[in-house]
DNA sequence: TTTGACAGGTTTACCGGTAACGTAGCTCCA
DNA sequence: TGGAGCTACGTTACCGGTAAACCTGTCAAA
């Protein structure tokens, strides 16, 4: 009984009296044996608790592993945790495991990640955004492995991208709200200035109002994690300053309700005195007293494009290189 | 130029005159080996940007398996996006790969990705929840590597165990309303009836108010992802059945926030009529208009302590099988 | 002078699969 | 009736590390 489960394929073949290569065979659902040789070797398989030796698959013939890389920038994010969400289903329902990482949004940091996944060998990797080092790109391109890049679109990706423009949501967010009729906006981001991706939104918020003859009144870029305390007092910090903006636009949804919790606590009305704008569309914007003004990003649906791009390029069907998954701007009630 | 990347031991070897086991033992940081050889050996690896194969490293030597597999509930959640982040976070440090799965609460889906796990003889593994299936219990057993479970705490774990006790939640916050004054007590739920952690705090919590002579008046548990609308319209269901409640225990802070908001578009003085209490304490919850009364949850610390519990038992170091860790539940202004 | 300990290596065998190729026996058709 | 083409296997070599055992020269102590 002890150690049973311990038994490999040449256990296997010994027991039913057949080569180690068939045992291989029926086990994988190759082709080459009969029907009876299929129910003596799975059955004896059965009894012995067999567990594949996945490492030894995966070394022995260069083309197998069943392994892709996930780099994003944090765990602790909800939209990531549903494109996490998105990537894990689709992947592990067409027979791939995957090894998750975070970078914090730095790329030296994104970069050993990549070192230590690519010394798996894995079938292919995912990252986020469009930014990385030299190294991570020479890395991956001799690795000569599929590569997705997903949330922020790149024209020109390493190999694949999957994702939207935040430079296009900013532009977006800054046009509807000039509609609006805003005219001084500011805007408050947190993660500080590694984070690319909400930089792009601030620039194209900031050159859309440009564009219509009203700058960007002010910003305020925090040096803490982009949530709910970052919004609160960011908005404090920044009406200090600037008291007289009509719009906010915030870094993502958290950091706008936390934004909108201030301007409540504060007596200042939302929208009449201050539009409250954020980005994400995270659930709890659109059932809270008042509908948060915000852009709904597709995260699951970015997630399972990325896994099922990377697959199909490992089986060598078409695929496209850039994916762009529309984002929507949701009009609310505090915009 | 072309694939240099693909070099391997051997290649070094021939290229600086020495064996292949000493640049595996010079690369690997081992002893035995001259500071001058050191220098030739580091200096041509890194020259062809040699990229180690933790395959074949893993899969020649059992004991060299630097993967470690973590499986929670659900990627989406704000609580273990934490957790995961404290464990990644830690293992990393200490050089190790994880490979994470999520279960949905279903312990037959947690037992695939075990046995997925397994396959490629990681160093260790961190589930969550103490409630498994008999495969899985087996599978981890003959496989012979330390297993921590997390997140609810039980006397006999597998191995090891990090957590707390989801029941005693649910007690203390019981015994906290009924000093309040609080008498008819519902509890709001979802995620369907799998999450056994969710139930042991109901559980607990009806138990309290049951001691107290206050049974438990009414409870809802919808089929639907533990969120801000299932709060929303959770209340909203419960309290068209038993609108007499004073006071209501959620599944946890979303739902919670989102019952609050239902409460606040009705009218219903919260905590003046109705109480609302949450668990988890995630960060919006501290900075709403009202501050939640909430359990609060370490969730990195977990995440940390099993990370480190686990590197302890494979380097052979003492360690606790068992860890508790203390939640805290903090009033706020809602309960 | 001998012994032995140690640094600094080398050699060999092996991990558990899989690809590539070989082969025996059978059927089927010209 | 010979051989082409199949099915159902078996054989061999190999992937890239690492453990373990084994060398070899040097230096110090006995």
């Amino acid at each position: 009984m002890e150690r049973i489960s311990k038994a490999n394929l040449e256990d296997i073949a010994r027991a039913t009296g057949v080569s180690k290569m068939t045992v291989s065979r029926v086990l994988r659902g190759a082709s080459g044996f009969s029907e009876e040789t299929r129910l003596r070797v799975t059955t004896e398989a059965a009894r012995v608790a067999y567990v594949p030796n996945r490492l030894a698959a995966a070394f022995g013939s260069d083309a197998a592993s069943t392994l892709v890389g996930v780099c994003v920038p944090r765990l602790t994010s909800g939209l990531f945790g549903h494109v996490l969400d998105g990537i894990d289903r689709a992947l592990s329902r067409l027979g791939y495991q995957t090894m998750i990482g975070s970078h914090n949004h730095s790329i030296e940091q994104e970069e050993a990640w990549v070192r230590a996944v690519v010394s798996w060998r894995p079938a292919g990797v995912i990252l986020s955004g469009r930014n990385h080092t030299g190294g991570t790109v020479d890395l991956l391109r001799n690795a000569g492995m599929p590569v997705v890049e997903i949330w922020d679109l790149t024209t020109s990706p390493i190999d694949m991208a999957v994702g939207f423009s935040h430079f296009d949501c900013g532009v977006e967010m800054g046009r509807f709200l000039i509609r609006k009729g805003r005219r001084r906006a500011g805007f408050i981001g947190a993660s500080n200035r590694a984070d690319v991706m909400g930089l792009a939104r601030l620039e194209g918020f900031s050159s859309a109002f440009a564009r219509a003859g009203h700058a960007l009144q002010d910003h305020e870029i925090l040096h803490d994690s982009p949530g709910f305390y970052a919004g609160y007092y960011g908005l404090e910090t920044l009406l200090a300053r600037s008291p007289t903006l009509d719009v906010v636009y915030f870094h993502n949804d958290e950091m706008a309700i936390g934004g909108l919790a201030y301007a409540q606590a504060q007596g200042i009305s939302v929208p009449g005195k201050l539009g409250i704008v954020g980005w994400g569309g995270m659930e709890a914007a659109s059932v809270l007293p008042r509908r948060l003004t915000t852009t709904v990003v597709p995260t699951t649906a970015i997630g399972k494009a990325a896994a099922e791009g990377l697959v199909a390029r490992l089986k060598g069907e078409h695929c496209e290189d850039v994916v762009a998954i529309a984002t929507r701007l949701v009009p609310g009630e505090t915009g």
